[in-house]
RNA sequence: GGGUCAGUAGCUCAGUUGGAUAGAGCACGCGCCUUCUAAGCGCGGGGUCGGGGGUUCGAAUCCCUCCUGGCCCA
């Protein structure tokens, strides 16, 4: 598609000696249309020219060769403002849309290997509302970086390791027959915890015989792998009913258990630089020239590994595996002391450079409750597939309210509510704590999740009712230079580079935002003018940027996770 | 205590990487459905961009400092 910026940069270009790309990275949109379409700001050049903005800027307008695209040139103050001619940009963005299905798709990413590591809940404890957004962020992210050609690999890397389990296998070695965990499996196992956990405090013998067990299950006993397996196998079963509900997938299931026998490697290397030092009994890596002043821990004074030392050999498995060129870690920000030492101690592994920077953490914001953290040890958890639940059902109450005769409604509600749950979590930055609110949450109006799904809605519903949409070849373009069809217009021209900004900064919400805005604009554009009209060459163009909004709301949609029903 | 992230309207958040008069949604008030879905649209009030310094033609944005809060580490 053709780049605006860059053809009036190059125009520029012709006339002050500033290359190409500096120039295009100066020019800004106005906020205020009147300004033009692309302003580009005089004042960096007064020093260098010795000249007043204002001059400087009217120099370059005297000069300034006009071409299909550029329509006008202004200046006000010390700012050269440029009108583009408006034709030209409807014709090329809906020339663009017609070529494909996929609109903004593109090769960019070069089949580059990104591996995301997002969702990761821990094996035998509740999915709660606190994993939501590691599963809904890492799912855009893995979405739009393949959607722009890359080559990406989800990991869900499980919590299915660690001494907990030592804890839990005793627990069902003494009371496995009284709780039904084939049933309700965390639940159940959640209880058996609580209560291994009570009994270790009293008797230390009991606590001997946990450790014992994750010995075990680490040396390969038969028995506690048994238990282990039937532990992690019934909680991805649950697990799996709300990856269904979310559309969550994976590549691989690839968790922390999977690498335990990886590790020897790992501090086998380690060993070999004379890095690793012993400390208080604990094998440790001193990171204070690094800027880090604590070190990180690869193993334990009782002999047991760390979760750094997994994540170190998982980088090594990712490397040889994937040959990745980046990795993303969608994890809370609590974690960003950890991956700050991995990701240091990672480059004494002797890998290419190429991996090691290829290392980053996609932190997110804490959700909290009223109260305060959430705990699973205090049971003030509000679990996953409750809340989705509750989307479901209000979602359903509106649609009985608003539309009883619909068809589909169980599938609709479905849809909207959880559609209003992940786009909650996807449409303010990754950085923000979110305060758990239900109402919040389940809002369905404003700039929420069901707002896009409805504004589509109204466009399935006005193409369904003219049936058939003109080429675009029939299409007058003059009919669509009102200010209302510009503003849409203009934003269908950011879709792709907006899912560009999305992998630059790993930020899902820059696309969510962008859909809002598009679907603002729509609606505007919907209330101001009546589409299916006498004038048929009117409707024509019209229902054609209907057609447009419509494709591009589905798609952007689909790219955050959300399903998109076509009536509500 | 050290590190780190954040602080913008009553609440929740945007703010094009330093640009023109700081914008939305929610909530509140008023208006708009005999014609394409009112889960919508319009109008209205509401701001010391945490405070103070600095850099700059120009700062919510960059630097310094302090305050408040979250998180991590001991």
């Amino acid at each position: 598609m053709k780049n605006f910026k860059q053809i009036i940069a190059k125009q520029i270009s012709k006339i002050i000696n500033i290359n190409e790309q500096d120039l295009k990275s100066y020019i800004e949109t106005p906020k205020d249309t009147k300004n033009g379409d692309y302003s580009f700001p005089c004042f960096k050049l007064a020093k260098e020219l010795r000249k007043a903005p204002p001059a400087i800027a009217n120099e370059i307008k005297e000069k300034i060769e006009l071409t299909n695209e550029i329509e006008k040139v202004e200046v006000t103050g010390g700012y050269l403002n440029f009108f583009i001619n408006k034709g030209e940009l409807a014709t090329e963005v809906l020339n663009e849309i017609s070529k494909s299905e996929q609109y903004g798709k593109s090769e960019l990413g070069n089949t580059k290997n990104i591996v995301i590591d997002y969702s990761a809940p821990n094996i035998a404890k509740q999915f709660h509302i606190g994993h939501l957004r590691s599963t809904v962020i890492g799912g855009a992210l893995y979405n739009i970086y393949k959607y722009l050609g890359y080559n990406v690999t989800g990991v869900n890397h499980l919590g299915d390791y660690g001494t907990q389990f030592g804890k839990l296998i005793e627990g069902y070695k003494l009371w496995g027959k009284e709780y039904d965990i084939e049933k309700d499996a965390i639940n159940e196992l959640t209880k058996i915890y609580i209560r291994i956990n009570e009994a270790c405090k009293q008797d230390e013998k009991i606590l001997e015989n946990c450790r014992n067990n994750f010995k075990k299950l680490e040396e390969g006993d038969q028995e506690c792998i048994e238990i282990w397996k039937k532990f992690r196998e019934l909680s991805l079963k649950e697990f799996q009913k709300v990856y269904d509900l979310l559309g969550s997938k994976f590549d691989s299931w690839n968790g922390e258990s999977f690498y335990s026998d990886k590790m020897p490697e790992i501090i086998d290397i380690l060993q070999k630089t004379g890095k690793l030092v012993e400390s208080q009994g604990a094998k440790i890596i001193e990171l204070e020239e690094k800027g880090i002043n604590t070190p990180c821990i690869i193993e334990k004074s009782n002999g047991s590994t760390t979760y750094a030392t997994r994540d170190l050999a998982a980088i090594m498995y990712r490397a040889r595996t994937y040959n990745f060129d980046k990795v993303l870690y969608v994890t809370s920000y609590e974690q960003v002391l950890h991956f700050k030492q991995v990701f240091e101690v990672a480059k004494l592994l002797g890998l290419e450079e190429k991996y090691t920077n290829g290392l980053e953490h996609v932190s997110f914001g804490m959700v909290l409750l009223p109260t305060g953290k959430m705990s699973t040890r205090e049971g003030n958890v509000i679990r996953l597939d409750e809340l989705l639940k509750e989307a479901i059902s209000r979602a359903q109450k509106i649609i009985e309210q608003k539309n009883p005769n619909l068809e589909n409604k169980e599938e609709v509600a479905k849809k909207v509510g959880i559609g209003a749950v992940i786009f909650n979590d996807l449409s303010s930055s990754r950085i923000k704590d979110e305060v758990f609110d239900w109402d919040t949450i389940l809002n369905f109006q404003g700039e929420t999740g069901p707002y896009i799904q409805y504004t589509y809605v109204r466009t399935k519903s006005v193409l369904e009712k003219v049936a058939n949409i003109s080429k675009l070849e029939d299409i007058k373009i003059e009919n669509l230079l009102d200010k209302y069809s510009l503003e849409i217009l203009k934003l269908v021209y950011n879709f792709e580079d907006t899912l560009i900004q999305v992998t630059e900064k790993n930020e899902p919400s820059i696309l969510a935002r962008y859909l809002i805005e598009l679907a603002k604009a729509y609606s505007n554009f919907y209330n101001e003018n009546k589409i299916i009209v006498e004038d048929k060459e009117l409707q024509k163009a019209r229902v054609y940027l209907t057609y447009t909004v419509g494709k591009i709301l589905k798609q952007g949609a689909e790219l955050l996770g959300m399903q998109m029903p076509e009536k509500m």
